[in-house]
DNA sequence: AGTATTATTGAGTATTCACTCATTAATAGA
DNA sequence: TCTATTAATGAGTGAATACTCAATAATACT
């Protein structure tokens, strides 16, 4: 028995900080801006998210989620493990080309001070099954034994990472990259 | 004929630059904190450097200048494209390991909106020689030619950050991370 | 329809901070 | 030693901005 919260306007409100603050950057994107952007009062800004610091966490939850559905979606548990690894390598380097603003307030946010502990915690869980299937193929031998397991799924992602850059640099090339980066890393972690 | 400079101030400010940045970024760490720990008034920070960007901009080159020296130096010209590789490699690995706030520093200039064209240029002068290593090595033969020589060169370094991330959080690992982070980057890029 | 509750608004506030500038101190060259 | 020039100082300033709050509007429930 109240007037109820609009998701729509907590969405605008979170779609306007994303695109400033990949234009300008955390700091200078002001909350006067960002709500003006989303089309409310700079009030109704506190009264989605108490402080700016609560708007930035979750910001980071929400795009770390639709990145972890992106990947992990139609993941082929049935598939071999190359095939496994490359849908969750394409499906990374196509969402990075796609949502290049939401990539860059991620950069922004990962070495920014204001993420709390629950925040980064939160993101992780869907990125399990990931996880697992990394050990069970060094269990299975199929990837070389001297690589422990947070290394080959770290440097999955620094791969990845870098191969969205250069394509976002060099479009034209993009299925190059593609290619030729999970090459790569397929080549340096099996036997 | 008048007052000169003082390096040493200028230095300081730097230094004090870098470790408040480290601590608590770069937009949380006020001209008049960086001047006090630097023991200087916080006018004087004004004639070393015109504004706040301005000194961001000049740490930035400082520390990437650094970075190059520390791999660069002693770089082994005679030896095989291996032994070369693998002491950039290390020197890469073991800067970030001994710099940590140099390093958290860099990563938050490198996502900033404040860095001019100029000074990022000014940056990649001192490992051209490493570029020219890449193509050589991939004329010879010793690399596969199906990934391009920017893949190379930003993959080792996205390979070598992801290396020292791990080793940061699990120093006791280091040794084991920096081989198999290496075997990981050869086996991926030769035939 | 009536009411209690909560959302919405935007002008206002307190604070923070980059940068200035008048004054003083130091130094190089004559 | 004298002087011209520039560095050093730190209190002061104007602008920006995160957040508040009193007034008003919308909505769910009875």
């Amino acid at each position: 028995m109240a007037r109820p919260r609009s998701e729509n306007k907590r969405n605008a409100i979170l779609d306007a900080a994303t695109r400033l603050f990949a234009e300008r950057g955390l700091t200078a994107a002001p909350t006067s801006e960002i709500s003006k952007q989303a089309g409310v009062a700079e009030g109704t800004l506190f009264t989605y998210f108490k402080t700016k610091d609560e708007l930035i966490n979750a910001l980071y939850r929400e795009i770390k989620l639709e990145l972890a559905d992106a990947i992990m979606s139609d993941f082929p548990r049935k598939k071999s493990i190359r095939t496994r690894l490359r849908h969750v390598w394409d499906r990374y380097v196509n969402w990075g080309i796609a949502n290049p603003k939401q990539r860059k307030v991620l950069a922004q946010l990962q070495v920014s001070e204001v993420l709390t502990k629950e925040s980064k915690d939160a993101t992780s869980a869907p990125f399990v099954e990931f996880q697992v299937m990394i050990r069970d193929a060094i269990e299975q031998r199929v990837f070389r034994n001297d690589i422990p397991a947070e290394h080959i799924s770290k440097s999955l992602a620094a791969l990845v990472e870098a191969t969205i850059d250069l394509t976002v640099a060099k479009p034209s090339k993009a299925q190059e990259y593609r290619d030729s980066g999970f090459q790569m890393f397929w080549a340096g972690i099996t036997r």
